[in-house]
DNA sequence: CTTGACTTCCAAAACGGTTTGGAGTATAAT
DNA sequence: ATTATACTCCAAACCGTTTTGGAAGTCAAG
C-alpha cells in the first residue's frame, strides 16, 4: 500500500498532490512546457505524439503523481463506467447469506472488467425505493442496472423498460416486457424436491410460502403443487403459511404447521433460511428432524450443510448467479449481443440428513 | 414508479428525454428563452430570480422532464457525495451475516443523508485491494472512505492517514496514527464469557481463534487470557487454534479439538458463525452441547438465537454500528467537528442453551 | 524549388452543470 | 430631476478531461 511516501518533495520543480490540491493535466502540461492536450494524447498512447515526449510526460505524471480525474473524464466520455445495484432489504435485522454471495459475485465480476458498483439499500415497494431507481437512472449514475429478486408485476422492471437503459435481472417477470435475464428453474427445483419426499413415502406435505409478491415463489409453489397433483395428492390450506424468508419466520410457520391435526410428516420450505428456522421448531418442540418430521429448503447456503443435521435442499450457485448478471449486464452496455439473453439455470436436488422415510404415515412404500 | 409514461409527445414544443438523450440546462433555457445561468439559478431557489420566472422553469423542467446531471455537477462542486466501502471479502463461499447487516446499516444512513454508496469486494492485503483503495482516493471517487475489520499493521490506514482523506474505520488500530473510529471491546467481552464458563465450573477452556492479523481477534484473544490468568488457569498450545471465521473452519477445528486428550470442556469460538461450526462438529461426534461441552460465540448474528442449541454469544449491535461508522464519517466529510472521535462499545452477555455447568470436571462448583 | 506525405504538436470546442461579477430596468428616496 | 436601491437577468469563467481539426515543421520525391 505504497506506505513509503515517496517524494513528498519531489524533484525540483515538480509539485505533487499536497495542500496544492490533486495534480491536473494543466499542472502537469505547464510543468513539461507542453499543451494539454499533447500531455493527454502522451498518456492515453495516440501515436501523433513523439516516443520521447511520450516518455518525458510519463515520467513527469508518475513524478507528479498524477491520477486523472474520473468524474471530469466520466462528464467527458458520457458514461461511468459504473453498475447500479439496489439490495431489497427491510430493516435492521437483515442478515440473508443469500445476498453476500450475490453481491460478492456481481462486485468480483464488475471489479474484472473495471466497473464501479453503486450499491443502495431500499425497502421493497416503497417511495424510497422507486426515487433510487430514478436517480440512478435518470441522474445518469450508472451505465446498467441490476435488478434482483423479481416481483410480481414488478414496477421496476415495467419502469426501466421505458428508459432504454440497459440492465439485466436476476428472476423472470410476468410483465409483458422483454428483458435479458438469468434464474433458476424454482418450478423444476420443488418438482424434484416434492418427488424426494412423496418417494421416501410422505403424503401429507406442508409448505412454507414465500410472500405471494415473489417471482421466485410462485414457481416454487407451482411445482410443488404440480408433482403432488401427478400424484394425486393436494395440500389442504392450513398446510400452506407464507413465511418472510427469513429464519424467525420459518421457526413460526413451522410451529403453527405442528399445531395441526395431523401434522405434516414433511415440511418444505420455499427457502434454506426458513427450513434452517423450521428445524429449531421442529427440535423445540422434541421431534427429530429427518425422522419424525422431513424439512427441506432452497438455495444451499452455507449454513445448510453446516446445520444439524444438515439440510435436504437444492442448490443454486447463488456467486455465479451473481457473476454471470453482472458479466451479460456489462456485455450489453458495451453493445455486445447477448448470445443468449434468457438462462434458466437448473438446480440440483442435494439431499442430506433432514429428510428420511416418514415413519407412521399411512402409505409407506420406500423409495 | 411513475408506469404512465407521461408526456411522451410533450406539449407542443416542448421536448423529454427520448432519443435525443436527456434534456440539459440548455434545452431548457432555449426553450424558455432564458439564459442559462437564470434556469440554473431558479432551479436551485437563489432568490434573485423573479417568482413568476421561477414558477416558469419549474413547470417546464417537469414538463420536460430535466434532471440534472449528477456528474456535470459533480464536478462543478467539486465533490462526490460519494462514501466508499471495501468490503474484505475471499473467495466464491462469501456469506457472513455480518457484513450483510453492517452493509444495511451503512447504505441506510448513508441514504439518509443523500449520499451514495461505492461497494467493492476485494481479498484482503492483495495488490487489487490496495488499487482499489488507490483508485477511489486518487481518481476522487469518494468523499470518503469507510473501513472495516481492522487488520495488525494495517496498510489501509497508514496510507489513508497519508491522503488527508476522511475516513471512519470499525476497528482500533496498533498503528500511531490517530483517526475516528467505532469498536465493541472485544477484550472485555471475552472476559465475560471467560468469567461465564468459569462460573459454570469450567477449567479446560479451548479457543477457535481469529487469523493473527486482524485486530479484533488480539483484542478477544487477550480478554480471555486475562480472565483465565486472573484465576490462575491457562490454555495449554493444543487448546488454541486459528480458524479462518467460517462455519467450516469453526467445524475442522473443534474436530481438532475434540480429538485431544483430555478434550476441552468448553470451546470458546472468536465469532458467531465458528461456534455454529463448532457446535456442528459437537453434534457429530454424538456429544451433547451445553450438556457434555460447552461453546460460546460473539456478535450475536440472527443465526444464533436459531441454532440449537441456541448460541451464548456476546451482542454487538452490527447494524448500528454501521450506521454510526457511516454517520461520522459524513460528519467528518462535512467538516463538522466529532463530539467522539472514539466510541467503544461495550457488547452485553447473552446466556443461551450452548453454554451449562461442567459434568465431569474436577472442580465442578455451579453458578 | 515545389509538392505531398509524415510527424509532432496544439487551440478550441465540447461534456453539463455552478458561480462570479456585472448590466439593465424599475421603483423609491432625496 | 437625480441618486440610491432593489430586483431580474445574463455572459463568461470554471471544474478536468477528451476530441476535433488543423498548423507548423521535416523530409523525400518530382
Amino acid at each position: 500500500m505504497g506506505l513509503v511516501i515517496r517524494n513528498v518533495l519531489g524533484s525540483a520543480g515538480f509539485r505533487r498532490a499536497t495542500l496544492m490540491g490533486p495534480v491536473t493535466l494543466k499542472d502537469l502540461a505547464e510543468a513539461l512546457g507542453l499543451s494539454i492536450t499533447t500531455v493527454s494524447r502522451a498518456l492515453a498512447g495516440y501515436n501523433d505524439v513523439a516516443a520521447s515526449t511520450r516518455q518525458r510526460v510519463m515520467d513527469a505524471a508518475a513524478q507528479m503523481g498524477y491520477v486523472p480525474d474520473v468524474t471530469a473524464r466520466r462528464l467527458q466520455k458520457g458514461r461511468t463506467d459504473t453498475i447500479g445495484f439496489v439490495i431489497p432489504t427491510s430493516g435492521p435485522r437483515f442478515s440473508d447469506p443469500y445476498f453476500s454471495e450475490l453481491l460478492a459475485g456481481i462486485g468480483n465480476e464488475a471489479a474484472r472488467h473495471n466497473y464501479d458498483l453503486l450499491v443502495s439499500t431500499r425497502t421493497p415497494d416503497t417511495p424510497e425505493e422507486e426515487a433510487t431507481y430514478r436517480r440512478l437512472i435518470e441522474g445518469r449514475l450508472v451505465d446498467g442496472l441490476l435488478v434482483v429478486r423479481t416481483r410480481v408485476k414488478d414496477r421496476r422492471l415495467a419502469y426501466l423498460a421505458t428508459t432504454g437503459l440497459p440492465f439485466v435481472a436476476f428472476g423472470r417477470s410476468d410483465l409483458e416486457v422483454e428483458f435479458p435475464c438469468v434464474d433458476e428453474d424454482g418450478f423444476r427445483g420443488l418438482e424434484l424436491l416434492g418427488q424426494h419426499l412423496i418417494d421416501l413415502g410422505h403424503r401429507r406435505l406442508a409448505f412454507i410460502a414465500a410472500p405471494e409478491n415473489l417471482m421466485f415463489g410462485v414457481y416454487r409453489r407451482a411445482g410443488l403443487e404440480a408433482v403432488l397433483q401427478r400424484h394425486e395428492l393436494s395440500m389442504p390450506a392450513e398446510y400452506v403459511i407464507v413465511g418472510d424468508l427469513t429464519q424467525r419466520g420459518g421457526y413460526t410457520a413451522t410451529n403453527q404447521l405442528l399445531d395441526l391435526s395431523p401434522p405434516p410428516t414433511a415440511v418444505v420450505a420455499c427457502n434454506d433460511l426458513m427450513a434452517l428456522g423450521a428445524i429449531s421448531a421442529v427440535q423445540k418442540s422434541g421431534l427429530v428432524v429427518g425422522r419424525d418430521i422431513s424439512i427441506t429448503g432452497f438455495d444451499d447456503i452455507p449454513p445448510a450443510e453446516h446445520a444439524h443435521p444438515t439440510l435436504t435442499t437444492m442448490r443454486q450457485p447463488i456467486y455465479d448467479i451473481g457473476r454471470q448478471v453482472c458479466s451479460m449486464l456489462i456485455q450489453l452496455i458495451q453493445g455486445e449481443v447477448l448470445t443468449k439473453r434468457h438462462v434458466l439455470l437448473q438446480p440440483t436436488l442435494i439431499v442430506r440428513e433432514s429428510t428420511g422415510p416418514v415413519q407412521d404415515g399411512p402409505h409407506v412404500r420406500p423409495a
